[in-house]
Formats: structure tokens, C-alpha cells, sequence
DNA sequence: CGCGCAGTTGATTAGGTTCAAGGGATGTGG
DNA sequence: CCACATCCCTTGAACCTAATCAACTGCGCG
């Protein structure tokens, strides 16, 4: 099937404003001009797309990899904030607010994404006010996951914390096999344990102990099979 | 000297659109247009604005008076997420997306607020853009608040968690005296804890550590005398 | 003035961190 | 294809801090 909307150079047939839901009420000849706009990054896994101090005032929209944001925490530590994958996009706050931008990006994997200026995509706002409701809709679904995660790390137990983490993980980067899920972990101990709050030994304990109690098993250092339990929760 | 925009009925000279940063770019047309639109309504200390499943389909703004928002974590505790105070807002995540509201709102003082229904405030997005790029900043900057609160609870430990409560406290609610700022608390112990993620023996326990070390005096069950200190700090 | 509840304080326990050492996986070079 | 080196991960033991359980205190309300 050919892609008629493929002004953006590289884009190869993804067509990156149509899976997006944030310009699903675009037409189709405002999603060319949209098009227009777009300019594509690719970046190398560990390359830096975003350090602390040095905004690119633009909206990133991610193509195709997995992206961690992060923030230096106190002694040096980095708090992940966030784990984006495909259609995920990213730097509203750099964009609408006039904040400081502390947050760092560092691609995971190899990384295709999609960036808009922030003129143009004031621009657009204020052509197209549903794109805004959109975003509005978008950045209120993110504030109701940190609210969660808030409430998680303030109310909810570390275990399940963690059990939490790994059906994310087993969503966004499992694979189903006979026995259950198996899960291509992103993260290796020590950054699961920044994402969690935790040290990595923490990590490797706990994981020790959800092996030893038959949910999961671990393989190597970077694979996590989830085994499928009928639990039925009451 | 007179208000001539108060069609708000009950907002006696307050003209709640003119203090709030989101409606500051409509002309003073505009301004009684939308005083049109809102509906005040007063509240006594104690009384729920919003309760679990119960979402009220609209914007708040706070005029007078201090709101929790909080939400039941597990085990029957509740996780105060926000304290609102005077032209802060509230409900965006019931009015832009489908989110099932597990929120519960509570006035821990006399309140009087004024609420946009979701069909009139989405209306006025689409008719006036420039006040979605308001909000999206002022949504921008919660998620930004948010994801400190966050780094804070996964990286800080808690002593400074308790201290910047305390700094917010002192500009929210303090009052300047001769030895320093007098904190007239809008929360009881278990309340901060509920906020911090602590149980209210730990609460009470680290204040008596502040008294001694002298940063702080408690006075009676809900005031605070938070000594000056002029720390240089590096 | 006295009662009740929020707040404080104490003793014990649980669980995570820290420091330290050992094991295993991944990937490179022979 | 195997051996080795490195890095990551795991495991162990001691420590530390907050939660828990329990008793007591005193503020603040009637």
C-alpha cells in the first residue's frame, strides 16, 4: 500500500501523523501540510536526545525505539521518570511551559522520531483548536499516570511495585510463549531499581524471591520469563 | 471601586476570570461572556466537592479556601496528591479525557469556588485557542510539579521531604513574625503523613527532631514556628 | 473543669541499604 | 569454537531507619 502522505523525509511509509492519535482530526490535506513540518532524527542506542540545560523547544513524537527519560536525583542518582515506545511523545513541558528543562533522554535502542518546533506547533493550535483538546486529553491521561505511580510510591509496597513494573514490561516488550510471557527487559538491575526507587541489590533479591515463589524465572541478564497464573483475585 | 464583570453571581467584586492566569488573554467582551458561564458555589470546612465515581464534569477554580485532593491508596489510607489554594484549578482530567474519577475532593477550610461545565469550557477552547495554550501550560507546569514530587518521593530522603513541605507551607500559609515565619498547618499529623507516604508516629517523631535541632518550634497541634536561617548555602 | 482525641514517646520488629565478596553471563580474541 | 576477561549480577552479613504496637500526655473542646 503506497503512502500518499509521506512528505516527511524518511518517514518510509509509517506515516507518523496518521498513527498518532493527537492529529487524528486533521484532514487529510492538513495532515500534508503537517507533514511539512515534521523533521526526522534517528539516533543510536545510548545516544543522547536530550540533556539537562539544552532544550530543543520542539515536540517529540517517537517513531520507533524505546526512550528513558530521566532526571538527576540527590548523590547523583538518576530517577527515571518515564519509558516511552513507539507513538509516545515527549517534551510538552519545554514546549507550553517555560520551565527549566532538567530532564534528560537517552535512546535505549536505535531511535527514530519525529520532531515539531514549538512555533510551528503553536501555529497549528491555533489553526486547528481540536489538536489542542487532543493534547489536552494527552497530557491529562500522563498527569493521571504519574498520579498513579504517585500513589503507588507513596501507598503501594515495594513487591508490588515491582509486580507492576513487570506487567508493564511484559506488555510493551513481552512476547508470548507456551509457558507464559517472556520479557525482553529494556533495563538492566541497576536502572530498574532507579525507575523503582530502589538499589539494584534490592532488585536482584526480589527477583530471587519471585523466582523461588514459582511466578517467574530469570534468564541471563536481560530476559524475564512471566509465567501465565490464573489467579482469581477476589 | 466597582466590578463591572461580576455577572458571576456571588463573585462580589472578586472577578474571578481577571486573577486567573488561564483567562488572561480574552478581551473584557470575552471576560463577561465567560462570567456567563460559571456557577459559584461555597462550601463549608469539612464538606466533600468531590467524591469517588461521582465526577462533576467541570472545571474548578478555587476563589477562598483550601482543597484536598486525594486518592485511596491501599490498605485504606488516602494519598493526598494536591493542596489547592486560591486561583488554582481543578478537574481538567474529568473534562479533556475519560478517565474513571477515583478522585475524592475534600474543603478543609470555608470554600468558595467556581465551576465551567466540560460542553462550555471546550466550547471556549475552540473558540478562543490562545486559552488552550494556557492551559496547557498551566497543565505543563502540574505535570512538571508532579514529576518533582515524584523525584522527591523516589530520591529524596525523607527529612528533606518533610523540610520542602514545610518551605511550601511557610509560603502558602505562613506569616511573617519577628523570630521567623508562623505556619498556621491546614493539615493534622496524619494528613502530612498521608502526603509524605509516612505514618504519623514517624511525622511526629521527625518534628520533635527539628525542635531540638532548633530549626523549628511546634506550637499546640497546628502551628509551626520555622525559625529564619540565613544558611549560605553553596 | 474534665473529658476525649490528636499527638507524643518508647520498645520492638521488619525490611532495605550498605559494604563486601563471590558467581555467572556476555562478548572478544586467539 | 573455546578460553578468558570484564562487567553485571547475585548473595551474605551488619547496620539503620521507619513501621508497628502500645502506653502515655496534653491540647482543645464542650
Amino acid at each position: 500500500m503506497e503512502c500518499k502522505y509521506c512528505a516527511c523525509q524518511g518517514c518510509e511509509n509509517k506515516r507518523c501523523t496518521h498513527r498518532i492519535p493527537l492529529f487524528s482530526s486533521l484532514s487529510e490535506e492538513e495532515m500534508i501540510q503537517m507533514q511539512s513540518l515534521i523533521i526526522q532524527r534517528k539516533y543510536k542506542k545510548g545516544d543522547y536526545i536530550l540533556v539537562p540545560n539544552e532544550p530543543m523547544h520542539c515536540l517529540f513524537i517517537l517513531n520507533e525505539g524505546v526512550v528513558k527519560i530521566t532526571r538527576e536525583a540527590s548523590d547523583n542518582k538518576e530517577q527515571i521518570l518515564y519509558l516511552l515506545s513507539n507513538n509516545e511523545f515527549f517534551g510538552e513541558t519545554n514546549l507550553f511551559a517555560n520551565i527549566p528543562s532538567t530532564m534528560m533522554a537517552v535512546a535505549l535502542t536505535d531511535t527514530t522520531l519525529c520532531t515539531i518546533s514549538k512555533a510551528h506547533f503553536q501555529g497549528l493550535i491555533m489553526k486547528h483548536p481540536a489538536i489542542a483538546l487532543k493534547v489536552l486529553e494527552e497530557l491529562s491521561l500522563r498527569l493521571h499516570k504519574l498520579e498513579q505511580i504517585l500513589e503507588n510510591v507513596g501507598g503501594k509496597s515495594i513487591d508490588e511495585r515491582l509486580i507492576s513494573l513487570l506487567d508493564d514490561f511484559s506488555e510493551k516488550y513481552g512476547e508470548t510463549v507456551s509457558q507464559g510471557t517472556m520479557i525482553h527487559l529494556p533495563l538492566n538491575r541497576e536502572e530498574i531499581a532507579n525507575y523503582l526507587g530502589l538499589t539494584r541489590e534490592t532488585v536482584s533479591r526480589k527477583l530471587a524471591k519471585l523466582h523461588k515463589s514459582g511466578t517467574l524465572k530469570v534468564i541471563g541478564h536481560r530476559k524475564i520469563l512471566l509465567y501465565d497464573e490464573e489467579e482469581s483475585s477476589p
